[in-house]
DNA sequence: TCAATCCGTATC
DNA sequence: ATACGGATTGAC
């Protein structure tokens, strides 16, 4: 029932008209009376009898006889919609497209495309391809690998897909297992210059191969532009669509509409894919699922990798999670053993990476002579005009500005935390001492607990360093600049300087020679939880792009190198910081190793949905802290074990004020991205 | 005594 | 949300 009352969100019986009875079925949607007025909502199961003892009124209309809801992602749906304390109506919004009529109506491309490409997938692994650690999931029997999509290859094909998996020992049994029709689950760490568009293209066709569908989720348009390039090198055209919500209504639905019908196997996309139908779904992946991109914007606000997780497990799916960086919640995937870990051993990350180099901190920038005219440390200097004199390109990565005024120590820069809570401190606008972002506690006597330092300095934003300075400082050399009104995919393999921010950084034809990650202070004393993570996953991601140090390949990154995140970009470890990270994070009590939720609205509102909320017995609540427009916000935090308890008390007591009238609304967030 | 209003409950 | 019924309050 397309209604947004958190209390309404339950099934309601509705008898079926004679003229009807054909087309209702479940996952279309149509028309009913509810109470005065005439509303949308979806037909989801069809039953001989009604357990409501009073009259039922009749369906109003059906509004297609297109099932566009999946009883698979009705599932889904219900999952997501209970783990983030949010209705089936908000989540089936985000999971079915809007109608688009004349689409539907427009003549089925035949399924006969599904034929003409078999023959290029299917291939077994390079025989070299032995030690297999048994990826597959401890629960869930294996359906057989049929179904009315039923990819079946003879394998006669004369490429050897999945070669490049064979880096990493278990690789080729992850593939195996894909094409087997195994729940297997991964999370894996690309090498440097690792073709990562190609590699989920061969663990899509395996899944194929094996005769089910995969859904793959990457973080921006030109992540998937790859991806699609890169699968249809794979499979042909026509057994896959890219869905997301850039491309427009029509061509959204059209993909839409083709995955829903069972024409293609695979669906890539942005997060709005996270939810596409795909018949016998067998693998789920997702890309980088540290960018924040991930993370869905409307109520009640699912990250698509937890959604793609629950999906794994409630469809007895694969699943993959991938990147140059390793998130903490993926750690955590495979600390619980929940997923394997597809990795390279160390002297193949060796051979790949570039050299990495730290330059120290403010200070010596400021003592460098030559750093006056573009703020570059010296070793950043001679890395980038060593690059160019070899032709090679160079890339300087520069964080765009915003960033929350934090305080951190005076003496040894550690960021400040709150002795109550250990949320971050922050300066509020007025000269006063620094508060907690979290509790609201105020921090009148900070002592650090790394060095012991008493003093406590502001966090400066990082200047702001142009193309033009640079363009100055290296005459006569092109400069080339990629960020938010003009990304570059690609640039050539000769000298040149591209300035770009992160996440805007194209690839270079054959490498670039040197990659200068500029401006890491503001990155790394952000007033976030993620702040270290992020930072290096910004850095991998830009680093990976060099070539390896044997071919030249360096990385000069502007920060003192005995910061953890440093380390692990210099050791190319970006397991061991996200173990480390963890432990942190379990130490202090914070996602992932503990369950948050935020409650954001008027302090009368949020207090008394907190006062009737029957919260699990070990949950905490911290704060108030202002939110800003007069409201105010408390976080609720829950070992994880009492999850699934937080974000029913928390529905619940939504539902409790919704019955009631209350008018002022009160913001429930699950996981909220950033803690304050 | 009637009606205006408040509150809790139901909406198949 | 929107509507309804029952209880409560207020004014004639």
């Amino acid at each position: 029932m397309d209604v947004p009352l958190p209390h309404l969100d339950r099934l309601f019986d509705y008898l079926v008209p004679a003229e009807l009875a054909d087309q209702a079925v479940p996952g279309t949607r149509v028309k009913v009376r509810f109470g005065r007025q005439l509303v949308d909502g979806w037909l989801l199961e069809r039953a001989q009898s009604s357990t409501h003892d009073k009259q039922l009124a009749y369906l109003e209309k059906l509004v297609s006889p297109e099932p566009v809801l999946a009883p698979e992602v009705a599932r889904l749906a219900r999952a997501v919609a209970d783990r983030y304390a949010g209705t089936l109506a908000d989540v089936l919004r985000l999971a079915v497209p809007p109608r688009h009529a004349r689409t539907e109506r427009e003549p089925d491309p035949a399924a006969a495309n599904a034929d003409a490409a078999d023959d290029r997938t299917g291939l077994e692994p390079p025989a070299s391809a032995e030690a297999s650690p048994d990826h597959a999931a401890e629960s869930a029997p294996q359906n057989p690998a049929t179904g009315p999509n039923d990819h079946q290859s003879d394998g006669n094909a004369a490429r050897v897909p999945g070669a490049g998996w064979c880096d990493y020992p278990t690789g080729p049994a992850f593939l195996r297992a894909l094409r087997e029709g195994r729940p297997a689950r991964a999370v894996w760490s690309a090498l440097a210059g690792e073709d990562w568009a190609r590699r989920y293209a061969e663990a899509i066709a395996a899944t194929v191969a094996g005769g089910r569908g995969a859904v793959v989720v990457v973080a921006d348009g030109r992540d998937l532009d790859r991806l699609d390039a890169a699968l249809t090198a794979e499979l042909g055209t026509g057994r896959h669509v890219c869905l997301s919500a850039a491309a427009g209504p029509t061509k959204r639905y059209r993909a839409f509409l083709a995955a829903r019908r069972g024409r293609v196997a695979a669906v890539i996309g942005t997060r709005a894919a996270m939810f596409a139908p795909v018949d016998n779904l067998g693998l789920v992946a997702i890309f980088d699922d540290g960018d924040d991109l991930h993370a869905e914007a409307r109520a009640p606000y699912p990250h698509a990798r937890e959604v793609l997780l629950t999906r794994a497990q409630l469809a007895g799916a694969a699943a993959l999670l991938g990147g140059f960086t390793r998130t903490a919640e993926a750690q955590l995937l495979v600390e619980t053993g929940w997923a394997k870990e597809i990795a390279a051993d160390r002297a193949t990350v060796r051979a790949r990476t570039p050299a990495v180099a730290p330059t120290g901190d403010d200070p010596q920038l400021a003592r460098d002579p030559g750093a006056e005219t573009a703020r570059l440390p010296s070793l950043a200097w001679q890395a980038a005009r060593a690059a160019l004199a070899a032709d090679a390109p160079v890339l300087v990565q520069v964080p765009r500005r915003g960033y929350l005024p934090a305080v951190s120590c005076g003496d040894c820069r550690t960021p400040a935390r709150c002795d109550q809570c250990a949320g971050p401190l922050a300066l509020g606008s007025a000269q006063a001492a620094p508060a907690c972002r979290w509790c609201g506690h105020v921090a009148t006597a900070h002592t650090c607990p790394h060095c012991g330092g008493r003093r406590l300095r502001a966090a400066v934003t990082g200047a702001r360093r142009t193309a033009e300075e640079l363009g100055r400082a290296f005459t006569g050399v092109p400069v080339r600049t990629s960020g938010r009104e003009e990304v570059l995919t690609e640039v050539p393999g000769e000298a040149g300087l591209v300035v770009a921010t992160p996440g805007a950084e194209p690839v270079a034809v054959g490498g670039y020679g040197a990659v200068l990650l500029l401006d890491t202070w503001a990155l790394l004393t952000r007033a976030d939880l993620r702040a270290g993570e992020e930072a290096l996953r910004r850095w991998l991601t830009a680093a990976a792009l060099a070539r390896p140090a044997a071919a030249g390949g360096r990385v000069v990154v502007v920060a003192d190198g005995s910061l953890a995140a440093v380390q692990a970009l210099l050791r190319w470890d970006p397991a061991w910081f996200a173990a480390r990270e963890l432990a942190e994070r379990r130490e202090l009590g914070f996602p992932p190793a503990m369950r948050m939720a935020s409650v954001t609205g008027a302090a009368e509102a949020v207090g008394a949905l907190l006062a009737q909320a029957r919260l699990p017995a070990e949950a905490e609540q911290l704060g108030p802290v202002p939110a800003g427009d007069d409201k105010e916000r408390m976080l609720v935090r829950v070992p994880r074990r009492r999850a699934p308890e937080l974000a029913t008390a928390l529905r619940d007591a939504a539902a409790l004020r919704s019955v009631r009238k209350a008018a002022d609304p009160v913001r429930i967030q699950v996981d909220p991205l950033t803690l304050f």
